[in-house]
DNA sequence: CTGCTTTCGCTACAGGTCGTAGCGTAACTG
DNA sequence: CAGTTACGCTACGACCTGTAGCGAAAGCAG
């Protein structure tokens, strides 16, 4: 989903009856979304961030460099929505316990991590967005807060099986929840794309022995 | 210490009597360069990484753009310069508890992180490093690993203090060292810098709990 | 003081990217 | 059919990069 440019509706009021919208004129060929998102990241993996031109990914998608524009500003929003996709993959298994549950999504996002596309496009987005408050918006949307569900869903699951006290203040709650999500994604991305070493599954019972606490290592 | 182009000896063996080289010629202006990185930081703070430029920093500092590149082959490498020197402030303080001096460190590696010059190089620089094994190196070397060593200091001290036990095995030590570092350095960087949100003393004392464990909470 | 060497500031330049404008054509609607 | 919008193409000015060439300045050795 591109979602950047509305159409170009020279009445951009709440008008749109509800759905049946963008009745006149030629559609926006949605192969040609395709073609641009595939062709983005093919470029991103071969070329990396800073190698990635708009008029590049344009002739590998085989559209005029005029239509990406139409519809992403600039080469940020564009990645954002190339990228986003790949996040969709995650998900919380519910292996019948959190040591499991924890390693398996760490396991899952250091596989992530390591695909040349993610590595070319994530620090180079989370830098672009610090001067860029609506892209910052956009990226958290988009690729940042979705995965702050998995650590609810695996919280719940853990509650539900006796393992995790159930939540009595909902505020405190969720600042636990910022602090799980900040600590797990900030350590992987660290630990794969800083230090540049890579996530063994020795390296996440490890880490996953620092989540738990001395609870279980004792 | 720009260290980036030796100034151009044409006979580059292994001469250089030991300490008292670079005899011969025009010395290089050491004003320049401390013109030139405080330029790049001030550029970076107003302009951000994406508005820096070597034309802009040559005029800020008041020198020829070509003596930039005398001496710093690209912008990353002046970057990396230019930042290095503001992680050296951080210290260990050794406050009598394994506690006190995580906080301690945690709240200067925030502070620093707040910095505007700080938040346009890090992730950009990060990211750039990810296709370029010469930065990336120049980039641990100048400003990750050292910071590796108050990890170090930290265990050290508690150590000493009946905190934690002392080391077995060298490995093992060296691999929690490794893991603690990516946590805290992961985990602060992605809070401030991706999901945009302040490290308050509360934060810090409950990302503390969960560095130590229940051991403390119970 | 006189060469020798290297840096300095300046100008100019080719190469590449950006983002936009203009045009004729294609696609879809009523 | 007319009306509307997307498309491909070309061209363009603006900007940044990194290098080359020049004369002048600042050191050092004799």
């Amino acid at each position: 989903m591109p979602a950047a440019q509305p159409p170009a509706s020279p009445d951009s009021t709440v008008r749109e009856s509800a759905h049946a919208f963008r009745a006149k004129g030629r559609p926006r060929s949605a192969a040609a979304d395709l073609a641009i998102l595939d062709a983005t990241r093919e470029a991103l993996a071969e070329l990396g961030w800073g190698g990635l031109t708009m008029g590049h990914v344009a002739v590998r998608a085989k559209v005029a460099k005029t239509t990406l524009y139409r519809r992403w500003p600039s080469k940020n929003e564009l990645v954002v929505d190339a990228v986003a996709s790949l996040f969709d993959e995650l998900v919380m298994p519910d292996l019948g316990n959190l040591r499991d549950d924890i390693e398996a999504v760490v396991t899952q996002f250091a596989d992530l991590l390591a695909r040349p596309e993610t590595q070319a496009a994530l620090l180079a987005l989370f830098a672009e967005g610090i001067r860029d408050p609506q892209l910052h918006r956009r990226i958290r949307e988009a690729i940042v807060d979705p995965q702050k569900h998995l650590v609810r869903q695996g919280r719940a699951a853990a509650q539900a099986r006796g393992e995790l006290e159930p939540d009595t203040d909902a505020e405190a709650a969720a600042q636990e929840v910022d602090i799980i999500f900040d600590t797990i994604a900030g350590t992987v991305e660290h630990r794969v794309l800083v230090s540049g070493e890579p996530i063994t599954p020795e390296w996440t019972r490890r880490f996953t022995d620092l989540l738990l606490g001395p609870l279980t290592t004792g």
